[in-house]
DNA sequence: CCCAGATGTTTCAGTACGCAACTATTCAGC
DNA sequence: GCTGAATAGTTGCGTACTGAAACATCTGGG
């Protein structure tokens, strides 16, 4: 058990300015984007990743890795977005647990109706907030984090 | 109304990346929080800016101003937090509409126990994974992210 | 004074999510 | 083949949050 040092000034700058920034930001584009697309950002996710699949159409259990959480939640979610008529599911042939979710040409045709104004949205919040050398740090920075997470995702501090 | 050109592939990535990695590395520290302290970060939070408050004592809408939340927030927190045993709450003389949330010693010693695993966790999954530099930068960027949400917090992007 | 509007707080209804328990199907080993 | 373990997905319950409406109290203009 080794003891680990408290944060410095400039680390503890940064840490409470990352935590509310991030927060606040986050808030914002969500606002946005339910006003945009009426919808929150996780639903808007899952349709941007159908949108990009061949033939439109993902399995439950692909949407739930590539969105990085629980299968309760795209069971749920994609049980909204059916009811609003974005999404169709699919009885699998090849595998009788299995189900596709489809996206609907109205699914495609809300994502689309939304986009442009998502894009907006990111860029007056973010992009056009900062230089494009802070982008690109930002870039940097959120990739070596990424590959901190996903690696030694299973890894906790002390414990 | 002008056309928002759509996110170059540096934007792109960077937007990206920064999105996932927000996402990942505060569910991490949320479970990290939640398994040191028994509490979500939201709770913790009020937790310490009462400790730092004189008298450990703060009114319930000035938490929910320095939390950026809203009222009925901090109506539910602090009615858990009070459950837990954290907080008292105290009928406020000079206006019978308020009331102040006072930290209990049980709650400055949940707090004062569960710091150092928060700390560990912030270090491991945020601060020790980046370099001084980009620690540094990552301070930089959200500040300039702060300064714009927090002043032009009105306005959105289109409307 | 007193009443209208502003402010502080709570209550209620509704959303998104995780966890744990459950059903249904597939797969591996014998 | 058959049985037991792994996998796919759903369901139900509990938590944290929001927005709107309700309610109490305060404040300022006549």
């Amino acid at each position: 058990m080794t003891e680990t040092p408290w944060l410095d000034d400039e680390e503890q700058r940064s840490w409470r300015a990352f935590g509310l920034a991030t927060r606040l930001l986050l808030d914002r584009l969500e606002r946005d984007l339910q006003e945009a697309a009426g919808m929150p950002p996780t639903y808007y996710e899952l349709l941007v990743l159908l949108s990009e699949a061949p033939g439109r159409t993902m399995r439950m259990s692909e949407l739930a890795h590539w969105t990085h959480s629980k299968p309760s939640r795209i069971t749920h979610a994609i049980g909204k977005l059916e009811q609003a008529g974005w999404v169709r599911r699919e009885p699998l042939a090849s595998d009788r647990r299995g189900w596709l979710a489809v996206l609907t040409d109205e699914g495609l045709a809300a994502l689309r109706a939304a986009a442009p104004r998502h894009v907006e949205s990111v860029r007056a919040h973010l992009i056009d907030v900062l230089s494009p050398e802070q982008v690109s740090q930002l870039g940097d920075i959120s990739e070596k984090l990424l590959e901190h997470l996903l690696s030694g995702s299973t890894a906790r501090p002390s414990a």
